[in-house]
DNA sequence: CTTCCTGCAAAGCCTTTGCATGAAC
DNA sequence: GTTCATGCAAAGGCTTTGCAGGAAG
């Protein structure tokens, strides 16, 4: 097992001091959650697994530590669109994000290749190119299961 | 010239018959506002134009009229992050957009193969996909100008 | 004639702000 | 010791809701 596996409280610590973000246990909780998660947290589940885990934080502590993070080109934020909620996601290797329209649940695709249009874009539209994010949005297998057997038991 | 470029308001109005949605002046100002500017507008800049071409209309009639037309497909919602303002698109050529992260201008370019990757979506999720949207951050050729001039004259 | 859209105002919710305390470096 | 983050509570802004009147089909 790797280390980072271990002490996901210490690598992102080290994350921190790597971008020279002044380090708070609430910073490094979040932070961590991020890191080591795959559950592109909303900021209420953030809030709830900061306090979860015995760390005081307020929620004006969270908004102001995502928002710094992504300042940072530490994360992204993610449009989930059904509901309305952003989500956020620790984002250091490419992929893209499939979105199921009926739980909110993001899975990652681990497949650069939509980057390969940023180049497009910029000789197409004379933009100066930081940034490109790819969302898929659809029906994941457990809903897909569900809508049908509720669907099932109308007839 | 095209008949559809010349009665913009009767266009959108078949298509709202085509939908089978009622139609309404509000909502065939908004749509025909949707389909032939390419400004990507904001709720406020859609309120402001329907009522600066003499129709009335309410915030909440904006806020419905977007909600139903996004129900049927006919417009998708793009988050322009920097300022947190949906802006709205007429959707029928498959086309992905890039965000001024500055001034928030959107422009579209008309390549349709990113939706390619909608089927590895679905190979390697299992989801059963119906949509997917990109969206390239940059800055566009006038800000590039502003902002270096604004900084040569820092020297 | 029935359905259901509009628009006002109120309510609701999420996010931001100001400021005092206290922690990080 | 200085800088700056935290957290509370209050303010702010955007979006939604309920309901009465009225338009669309």
């Amino acid at each position: 097992m790797m280390a980072e596996e271990q002490k996901p409280l210490l690598t992102a610590a080290n994350k921190l001091r790597e971008y020279k973000i002044k380090n708070t246990p609430q910073r490094q909780v979040i932070l961590s959650y991020l890191m080591t998660s795959h559950e592109h947290p909303s900021i209420e589940m953030i809030f709830n697994y900061v306090r979860g885990n015995g760390f005081s934080v307020s929620l004006a502590t969270v908004y102001n530590t995502l928002q710094l993070l992504i300042d940072h080109n530490l994360i992204i934020e993610i449009a989930s669109d059904s509901g309305g909620h952003m989500r956020y996601d620790y984002f250091e290797e490419p992929h893209y994000h499939v979105i199921c329209v009926n739980c909110n649940k993001i899975v990652d695709v681990f497949d650069k290749s939509y980057k390969r249009l940023e180049t497009e874009a910029m000789e197409k539209t004379g933009y100066q190119v930081f940034n490109s994010q790819y969302e898929v949005y659809g029906l994941c297998p457990e809903c897909q299961l569900k809508l049908r057997k509720e669907k099932a038991d109308l007839d």
